[in-house]
DNA sequence: CCGTATTCTCTACAAGTATAGAAAATAAAG
DNA sequence: CTTTATTTTCTATACTTGTAGAGAATACGG
């Protein structure tokens, strides 16, 4: 009888017009208004797939982090030790277009997190997520003999995940054209680090 | 004849109201209705010290980092090589309450740096010389042999730098009561990881 | 072509914002 | 005490925001 419209595919185009909107004009542009703009509805049309602002964004949000956490597991799917853990940061490292844009959307959300229990709650679970992983990796790379330093692997993987944190900041600040920030000689650098 | 009041010493209280605002509520929280209350004032007092709320915030921000690096020099004062570097370290993590204040404080910079040029370069200039100086005293340590690794020092302290950015974040959104994030072990790991 | 359930547009509204500026309060000199 | 330059309060304004909801538009089954 009437249109239909599946609502789980709508939700998803709403949160990818968020997505262009942060990465484009920055948070603070992300108003209702100009979120439906860019979907291409009117302002009152998100109301049925979002009953407020702030599930859209903690649904735009999350669905960073599962897309990212996607493209790590395809990233990584057979590989283990040095090499997963190699291929796991350089998908976090915002070396790309794309992925310096995902910078500019972590970092808004951090400052949400900061004041937002349930926020800081979903970026906890997935950086615990994200170290573990890490810790597997070291430890699988330590018995095939490449990682060799006293530091224990907890400690290094704190370490690697503050340093792909930090990487975010550097790479959202950085002036317009610059790509090139030294992030891949870093990444080189502290695996060498840990064969010694 | 009228009362006279010292600008310059107002406007340095009416940024640590604004820190003290930003601290304990939120950026989002931080206008200019409650940064005068904070302060002590009404609504329109601000405007013969600060014009605009942007001009309030950047002096803000500005200031927070000056007295970082006014606590950097004194820290690292008279010191070199691995020491100074250790202490310029310790003294930037957010390792007390003060200094998780001042991470809560730099991410809404960050924040809004990323769309507001001016905001960005003043974070760039800072991080470029922290970066100059961390080169330098990995320089220091390298001639006493207290660094050894064939890493060079200009990803070393990269990588210390994006480590330091990091644990901004983890403190920043680290719940209420816990402050051992095991910061202290990752800095000196990466300390002990230098002489390899 | 018509009816109908769904979807979307549009207008409205209440709340909160930065800012401007007139008026009142203030405190020190004479 | 009076005067006066400065400081502060207070009210007003223009604007933006999220949200609500009535009505129009839509598309499909009959």
């Amino acid at each position: 009888m009437p249109k239909i419209v599946n609502h789980d595919q709508r939700r998803l185009e709403l949160v990818d017009a968020t997505w262009r909107i942060i990465a484009r004009l920055g948070i603070e542009s992300a108003t209702m208004r100009e979120i439906a703009l860019e979907a291409g509805f009117a302002n009152g049309a998100l109301k049925p797939y979002f009953p407020t602002k702030d599930d859209l964004l903690t649904f735009a949000f999350g669905h960073v982090f599962n897309r990212t956490n996607e493209r790590i597991a395809e990233v990584t799917a057979g590989q283990a030790g040095l090499a997963a853990l190699r291929a796991f940061c350089v998908e976090v490292l915002p070396l790309d277009e794309e992925r310096i844009n995902e910078a500019r959307i972590v970092i808004p959300f951090w400052q949400k997190a900061i004041n937002d229990p349930g926020k800081a709650r979903i970026h906890r679970d997935s950086m615990e997520q994200w170290l573990a992983a890490m810790r597997q990796y070291l430890a699988e790379a330590r018995h095939a003999g490449a990682v060799t330093t006293a530091v224990n692997d907890a400690a290094l993987a704190g370490q690697l995940l503050n340093l792909l944190l930090g990487a975010q900041i550097a790479a959202a600040l950085a002036p317009e054209g610059q790509v090139e920030l030294g992030l891949n000689e870093q990444l080189e650098g502290f695996l060498t680090l840990l064969g010694c």
